[in-house]
RNA sequence: GGAAGUAUUGAGCAAUUGGUUGGCUCGCCAGACUGUAAAUCUGGUCUCUUCGGAGCUUGUAGGUUCGAGUCCUACUACUUCCA
């Protein structure tokens, strides 16, 4: 892999680079859509790339692991054959799940005992393990397993974490040394910053992170329900003890306004399932903020979804037509909103890089992040 | 024309033996959602309210009873069956 940086935003510490790996190239600023279990919910692989077009999508270890399993992935050939995608794929380790799934979880300094949300039985996730299932997998960028420690974590929790987080770090590494790539392609690998709310622990782990120069970097235990000004004062502190000439991914984040902020402070990659998700439930992210499509008063509004037109179905439906498919819920209602709430996304991030190569983001992004501080 | 049955909130059902009807599902109206246990979840949904409460209600009108959704009478509407 190769990161390359293009440009820097004079007034912020916005950067534009491009990554580039076997299976293309990145440029970032970039917003990965999730496909968590193999597919980005409710898009075809088609409109995924002709119509929102990102470089890299995501999978997640622990529920490729549990379906299809990673026999059933090895034998296809890897993911990217699986799923009929020819571009970037990046897998979480399932250290998220450590903090999602927590009711049905053990945590040990060997490693996390899970219990299937789906059958019930019983499985354990290592450091070494994990790194096994993704050489399987085989994505292109491939996660340290850690612990996502909630919010709020009392300090000498969050230490304790986070030193684990560390030496599963070195095994990771360690386990990788001595194992190849399984695909012709080769597999780039993040480590991931931990350290809750707490800014000497954010900066001690980053400084441990960057010392393994590891080709890029991950900040992880974010956007578990702290408010956004501690986010930012994490992002902040973390990037600035990362070193400048890596990619910077922060994980599971967010808002349009959430990753607006972050592109100031120095962040290049983001992902979240908020696109994804919340277009299922009726909620489109516009340039001038939310829209609930499920709300009465759009049931008589025959304007397009969004003016803008960034993707087909902006200007192609009305938002008269979106309420009534949400109503009767109507597949069709979530698979445009899906589609319009990525292309949102990835012009967003593409917008953001486009200032920052023309040196006016730090005024773009306080006059985006005001106008789209609202509910329509 | 005759016989039997039914009537509870927007809909469909509950509600002990006559013992505080406002419970459930759906619908509707909102809200939530951040490295996806999520096409999910939460709240509201008779009326009024100063948000503390207050009031009205089981097709309609009566009756029995300390007490009626429940029992009785009449009426109305609907369903089924027989002519």
């Amino acid at each position: 892999m190769k990161f390359d940086l293009k440009g820097k935003d004079p007034q912020s510490k916005a950067r534009a680079g491009v990554l580039t790996t076997d299976h293309g190239t990145i440029e970032t600023p970039i917003f990965m859509p999730v496909g968590t279990i193999g597919t980005v919910k409710g898009v075809h692989q088609r409109e995924l790339k002709e119509d929102i077009n990102p470089d890299i999508i995501l999978g997640n270890t622990y529920h490729l692991y549990l379906r299809p399993q990673t026999e059933i992935l090895e034998k296809a050939g890897g993911l990217h054959k699986f799923i009929n995608w020819d571009r970037n794929i990046l897998t979480d380790s399932g250290g998220y799940q450590v903090y999602s799934l927590s009711a049905n979880r053990k945590i040990k300094e060997e490693g996390v005992k899970f219990k299937s949300h789906i059958d019930g039985s019983y499985h354990f996730f290592t450091p070494e393990n994990v790194m096994e299932i993704q050489r399987t997998i085989g994505a292109d960028i491939i996660m340290a397993f850690d612990e996502c420690t909630p919010y709020p974590c009392d300090y000498r929790y969050a230490k304790r974490s986070m030193h684990m987080t560390h030496r599963w770090l070195d095994r990771c590494l360690a386990h990788l040394q001595k194992t190849p790539y399984k695909y012709d392609y080769s597999q780039t690998f993040f480590p991931i910053v931990q350290g809750s709310t707490y800014k000497d622990l954010r900066k001690q782990s980053a400084e441990f992170i960057a010392s393994r120069e590891a080709e890029g970097n991950a900040i992880g235990g974010l956007s578990v329900g702290e408010p956004a000004e501690e986010m930012y004062a994490m992002t902040d502190v973390v990037c600035e003890t990362l070193p400048k000439d890596k990619p910077r991914y922060l994980m599971g984040v967010g808002t349009p306004i959430n990753i607006l902020e972050n592109i100031a402070l120095g962040v290049d990659m983001f992902d979240c399932v908020m696109p994804t998700r919340n277009a299922r439930n009726g909620m489109l992210f516009t340039a001038h903020g939310t829209i609930n499509i499920k709300n009465k008063k759009w049931a008589d509004d025959f304007s397009p979804i969004d003016e803008m037109g960034i993707t087909y179905v902006d200007l192609e439906y009305s938002k008269a037509y979106v309420r009534h498919l949400f109503t009767v819920n109507e597949l069709l209602g979530k698979q445009i909103a899906t589609i319009h709430n990525l292309g949102f996304y990835l012009w967003l991030v593409r917008e953001a890089r486009k200032h920052i190569l023309a040196g006016d983001f730090y005024e773009w992004k306080n006059k985006m992040v005001k106008q789209m501080d609202k509910r329509l």
